[in-house]
DNA sequence: TTGCGTTATATTTTATTTTATATAACCAAA
DNA sequence: TTTGGTTATATAAAATAAAATATAACGCAA
């Protein structure tokens, strides 16, 4: 039987030996980058700042092998960013691993007798 | 294979409808009390401040049905603080579920392809 | 060549969180 | 009855984090 009042939730992420790469905040971050093709635009959606949102592009670009998002200023637009094909694979990778946490969990919330 | 740069982590926590209220850290702190028999002396081991402590055992004890921690001041030592029988089951309940976590990432980071 | 809306970056301001400080209440034991 | 070390609580100070502001660079399109 579940829990009616209690819930149990969790989360996973990416990490090196001594800082946080990549989560869920960052993952729903690329995926609004690569619809709207603008980091600014994917920030507004989140409510962060548009230097939140570059810096933790930025950031990820870094410290993953190769670039997650490519971005160019001016044009059409005034300029415009994209995910990679990397990136791309990221996000489903990451996808599945949440999909699998997400059954984790419910079977486990079954077991909670508090 | 596993993978060299990159880890794969987690963490599982208890909430209501609207907010978090058991995970990883409020673990250590009752298991800390319990341990000492302080809330300060717990504190001080994991480097917050009493009163961040005191919240904490105060908001547990809040919205779970019954007391984690029971205290009391004055007497030998000052004062004192225990982990109640329930909130023994609760840190033992905590453990299973953590393990359990472990195993989950043990098994997904062998999949990591990037 | 001018304007547009974005990227990119630095700096300042504001808000939030954390920590420090102070103080009262408490009670067993000396 | 005094001491000691804690619980419990409020307030002030300090440190961090977040948000706002400003500005340059950019290149397509009108």
């Amino acid at each position: 039987m579940s829990n009616a009042i209690f819930n149990l939730n969790g989360r996973v992420w990416i990490e090196t030996a001594d800082e946080k790469i990549l989560g869920h905040g960052r993952i729903e971050l690329l995926e609004r980058i690569q619809a709207s093709g603008s980091i600014r635009q994917a920030a507004l959606q989140m409510k962060m700042s548009y230097k939140q949102a570059w810096d933790l592009v930025n950031h990820m670009n870094n410290r993953f092998g190769q670039p997650l998002v490519t971005s160019h200023r001016g044009g059409k637009g005034g300029g415009k960013a994209i995910v990679t094909e990397y990136g791309l694979k990221v996000i489903n990778h990451f996808h599945v691993l949440h999909q699998k946490l997400q059954e984790f969990l419910k079977e486990n919330l079954q077991n909670l007798t508090f």
